[in-house]
DNA sequence: TAAGATTGAGTTGTCAATCTTA
DNA sequence: TAAGATTGACAACTCAATCTTA
């Protein structure tokens, strides 16, 4: 869309050219990096949100969380967490059992199996991030980058807790 | 997964824990952004996709583009840019033809309908695009992202071809 | 009444195979 | 043979509705 015509409707607020450059750098890129990933991920069987759950539940005490816990760490809704959970409980990779203290509550568990492909998918997966991203930037850059998008998450997500 | 590990496989240049962070703001970030302007679109009818395609044809002399020149720009495999475009079409907000010139070619052009809609939608989207990025951030701050994502994207697609 | 989680229906994306023309 | 584009089968995601317990 032209990006400093008249503006019949009010007040918004269009992007001039150095945003506008700026903004499809970082739509381009994102989408390129995406690609570039999932198909790294492709060769060990898994998508970029199913490995992501394997991570977070293998930071966790006991390798476990509960559902909701997981859905906030990974931007997630809750209702695609439990179809992504299914399947990879399904292969094995995680089992879900009843909370302890809520019975409400759902808990995921990664399963040895799970932390073993985990190990393989992680070595692939690091070196594309490294070699796609920061090895595409100085150091200095990919760490600015990481304060602004920190402020960026701040802004939407103010209590880390991504309500869907 | 963790990032300082003795790495029994070979040569994997794991994260530390500063680049670690911004990987980890970047991913929250990149997905919070997204969910917030597929709400915002969502209330026009369009998908991100969709709407990249029609901006993509506002901008295009006679408001159409080949298909194969649409995928390159949007980042898209023709076969999903296929299935996209058969959506708006059906939606009468796009038509293709026949390419004048290469006869395996299509074209698709811009309704009036198509950029009626894409003017409404660019409002919502533009503002979400300055509210939740721009406003986060410094303008230099801002810039300077996009010429690191700029390099990302040069990196991964050096003729800017995106080969699918 | 609300929170945690799941389900199923419909939509969108992926992959491999196919068709047409260069 | 290869490039442009499409197709259909299958997989993943979204939304609204549902179920259970706090």
């Amino acid at each position: 869309m032209s990006t400093s015509q008249p503006d019949t409707q009010p007040q918004t607020r269009w992007l001039d050219a150095e945003e506008q450059a700026a903004w499809r750098s970082y739509i381009r890129a994102t989408r390129l990096l995406d690609e570039e990933l999932r198909r790294g991920l492709e060769d060990h069987g898994l998508s970029h949100p199913e490995y992501e759950i394997l991570v977070r539940l293998s930071e966790a005490p006991g390798r476990a969380l509960r559902m909701s816990e997981i859905a906030g760490d990974v931007v997630s809704s809750r209702s695609r967490l439990t179809h992504t959970v299914a399947r990879l409980e399904r292969d094995g990779l995680v089992a879900r059992r009843a909370s302890s203290c809520d019975r409400r509550g759902v808990e995921c568990a990664l399963t040895d199996r799970g932390y073993a492909l985990l190990e393989q998918a992680a070595h692939t997966h690091v070196e594309q991030v490294r070699t796609h991203l920061l090895d595409a930037m100085s150091r200095e850059q990919f760490l600015a980058l990481g304060r602004a998008m920190q402020q960026v998450a701040s802004a939407l997500d103010p209590k880390g807790l991504h309500r869907v």
